[in-house]
Parts: C-alpha cells; sequence; structure tokens
DNA sequence: GTATGATTGAAACAAGCGTTTGAGCACAGG
DNA sequence: CCTGTGCTCAAACGCTTGTTTCAATCATAC
C-alpha cells in the first residue's frame, strides 16, 4: 500500500519533530500519521534516535554540501586577495533558506529541529551531529579571518555563532512574526537578503576596545 | 529538613530543564535531586507545566524590568532626539548576561531553556509566556525605529528577531564553544561586549536595496 | 510452483510518566 | 489537652512510552 514505508516515515518525523520537538513526538504519532505499523520504525533505522540522525543528515548533507560549492566559487573569484565578505556571508546562510520550497505555516521543520538538537539529545548524539558540520565551519571560519584580517580567531568564532543564532532562530520564530504581525509578512527571500546583510554587518563590527588582539577598527 | 521546599525544586528544576529539556526532564529526576517527595510539585505548584511557568517567570521578570530600566535611562539621555542605537541593544542584551553570576561549565540554564520554550511546550503556554514579553518588545521595538529612522516597521522586527537569536544561541552554545576551543575562552563579560558590538552594527546595516523603506511589504 | 528472504501486522513487553490518594507528622491557637 | 492547618510521605493510579515478538504476507529467483 505504502510507496516506500521508509521514506514515509522520514518525511513525517521530519515534520513532526521539527513541530513538537523529538522527545515531544512518539513514534505512535508519527507511524499513525504515515499510515505504517509502530514496529517498522524499529525495523528500518533500529531506534528513535537513529531515526532522528538520518531525519537530519538527509537534510544536512546536501545544504552542507551547497555551502561549499558556493565558498569554492566565492574564493575561486577573489584569486590570492581577501574574499568579499557579503558573499562569505551569503554562501553560509543562503542554503538553508533554499532547502525547502516553502516557508510554511509551521516553518521548515527540519530546521526548527536542528535549532534545538542540543537540548534534546544527549551528549554522545550530539557530538557525532556536531560532527557533520565541522568541515563546513573550518572551511567558513578560514575564509571569513582572511575577510577580516583585523579580527582575531576567538573574534571570528563567537561572530560566527551570533550568525548561526540569527539564523537559526529565524528559522524557528520567523513563521511566527510573519503570522502574529502583518505588517512584517515577507517572502522568505527577503528575510534570507536582511539576514545576510545584518550578519555581513555584524561581521564587520570593530572590535571591542578594550580587549585589542592586533589591530583597532573595523572595516 | 528541607530549608523550603518550594524554592530547592524551583532551582533543581531551574538546572535540569535548562540542561536536559522540559519533556526530557521528568518529575521523578527532579525531586529525587532535590530531595524531596514526587508529589510535593503537584503540591506546590500543581503541575509540571505550572513548575515551568513559575520557573521561567522567576528569572524573566526582573530581567525584563531591568531591561526597561536600562531603557528608561537611556531615552532620559537622549531627550527629544533619538536615543542612541548602541544603548539600547545593550539595554536589551546585558541583563540576561548578569542575571546569574557565572557562565557555568552548563552556561546559564534557565537561559537554555527560554531559547527553546516555543518547541517544547504547546500552544497556549506559549501563548501566555510570549506574553510577558509584549511590554518589552514593544519599549524596545519603538526605541530603534527612533534610533533607525531610515528602517520601516518590517525591518526593525527582523532585526529584533536577528539580535534575539544571537543572544538566546550565544547562551545555549556559548559554553560549549569555550569548552571546545580553548582559544575562543572568554570572560561572559567580553562575550556581552563582542555581542553587542555586533549586533548594534547589524542593525545599523543599510537596508536592502531592492526593498525600498516606505513601500508596502511582499510582492 | 515452491522456496527464500525481505517486509508488515497485531499484540504484548517492561519501564517510565504525571498525577492522586490517604495516612502520618509537626506545630500553631484555643 | 485537643483541633486545625500546612506539609511530607510511600504507595498506587491509569496511561503512554520505545522496543520486541512472531506469525502472516509480499516479492522475487529458481
Amino acid at each position: 500500500m505504502a510507496i516506500d514505508t521508509r521514506d514515509r516515515i522520514l518525511d513525517v518525523a521530519e515534520r513532526m519533530f521539527g513541530e513538537r520537538g523529538f522527545p515531544a513526538t512518539s513514534l505512535r504519532d508519527i507511524t499513525t500519521e504515515a499510515g505504517v505499523n509502530v514496529a517498522s520504525v524499529n525495523y528500518h533505522f533500529g531506534s528513535k534516535e537513529a531515526l532522528l540522525a538520518e531525519v537530519l543528515e538527509r537534510r544536512l548533507k546536501p545544504i552542507n554540501e551547497r555551502r561549499l560549492e558556493l565558498l569554492d566559487a566565492v574564493e575561486a573569484r577573489a584569486g590570492d586577495g581577501p574574499p568579499e565578505l557579503e558573499a562569505v556571508v551569503r554562501a553560509f546562510l543562503s542554503p538553508p533558506f533554499h532547502s525547502q520550497r516553502v516557508w510554511g505555516e509551521k516553518g521548515p521543520g527540519f530546521l526548527r529541529l536542528v535549532g534545538r538538537i542540543h537540548s534534546e539529545t544527549n551528549e554522545e548524539f550530539r557530538a557525532t551531529f556536531v560532527k557533520q558540520f565541522d568541515a563546513v565551519f573550518q572551511r567558513f571560519t578560514a575564509a571569513l579571518q582572511r575577510a577580516l584580517p583585523n579580527l582575531d580567531d576567538a573574534d571570528v568564532s563567537w561572530r560566527m555563532l551570533f550568525m548561526v543564532g540569527s539564523m537559526a532562530f529565524t528559522m524557528s520564530w520567523g513563521p511566527t512574526l510573519v503570522s502574529r504581525e502583518s505588517g512584517a509578512a515577507r517572502d522568505p527571500e527577503d528575510v534570507l537578503e536582511s539576514l545576510v546583510l545584518y550578519a555581513a554587518a555584524g561581521m564587520a563590527a570593530p572590535v571591542p576596545a578594550g580587549v585589542p588582539a592586533m589591530a583597532a577598527t573595523g572595516r
């Protein structure tokens, strides 16, 4: 009856984990909605947690690949010089926004999920999850350091955290904001654009006066 | 034997909700650690969800009061002119950072919790929670609009969302970042300073080229 | 057609959940 | 002294959880 049980489970799980969170979603919720048997989750994936891992990987892998692709292009264009800051930021931020066509009523489920992985899973799971980002983080950290030579490593790391925070939070709450304040309604594409400009400006902010690493001001 | 059962429950619940999340923390986890009986939660608070509400309110109320206090001072200083952007941003961001003396190994538990409220509770609860922020949001939105007259309302709203995202995410992951990369280690006070500069710069970013300030929203 | 291995189904499993119960304790005011 | 109130306790409530079991069914190769 089912086209493909595995995929149906993945789709429903992605949506429900995104909407309600991982611990708050039961396997019976998922399997009922997907029209499959409870046991099939453990048959196909092994456990609830393994299902979560697959849900995440399915979406995250293409996103991170796309990020690196875009960064490659930006760096190629820059040649030996420093890459353009805004382009680097855009290479990082845009793939998740494009990963789902619709910024639906509930938002891109799996990205809401990503935003709260760290709080809903145990330590080991979290570690293997973060590992998926390691390569991306290293590449972008290096690129940003070249684009912002007056920042020390610590500054770049913290500002990347700020940027990721804006992104994750926007994915989570954005749809709520859109539905609450009609004035704020916007295309996801416009929101992405706003976010890129915001993050690029923040990245280029002057370094704290009191704790200089080497240089004084930003752009 | 217990100094005050109520307070012990609140303290332990705050920490555990922060570390593991609301659904993943059982009342028995809390009461065992606190050295009190399971039934005392329902006796003192009525339900698990009511306990969460009180945990949040206990910390959030003073934080939001302090925010408004600081904003009052900033606006008084500005007189009839526009308030200083960085001061407004600082008034918003600093109280949570000061709400707990120590940026411990696990981070300020209750702020990690705040960051994911929306995903771990039902719709009604979320509504009453967001209400606590309404006054603060309105005041700060107004102040930012005066400090950034070239942005339209939608821009200000989105950029506030970006700012809150940076803050929440930093509270959550900051401690992780500090422990992973020794190079990034910093005082919470320094991190706050970085965040303020980052957010102020982001707020002041140019408006998107394609979307003029006065035009109606979507396309 | 029959055999084989992959998949599904209904049912049960033990464990844990939030909540309720009602007896018991401590200690005030009369 | 007794009574009333506030609180704690062990035990049990009914229910849901993730996981397992094992027979039934399916698709495919011989």
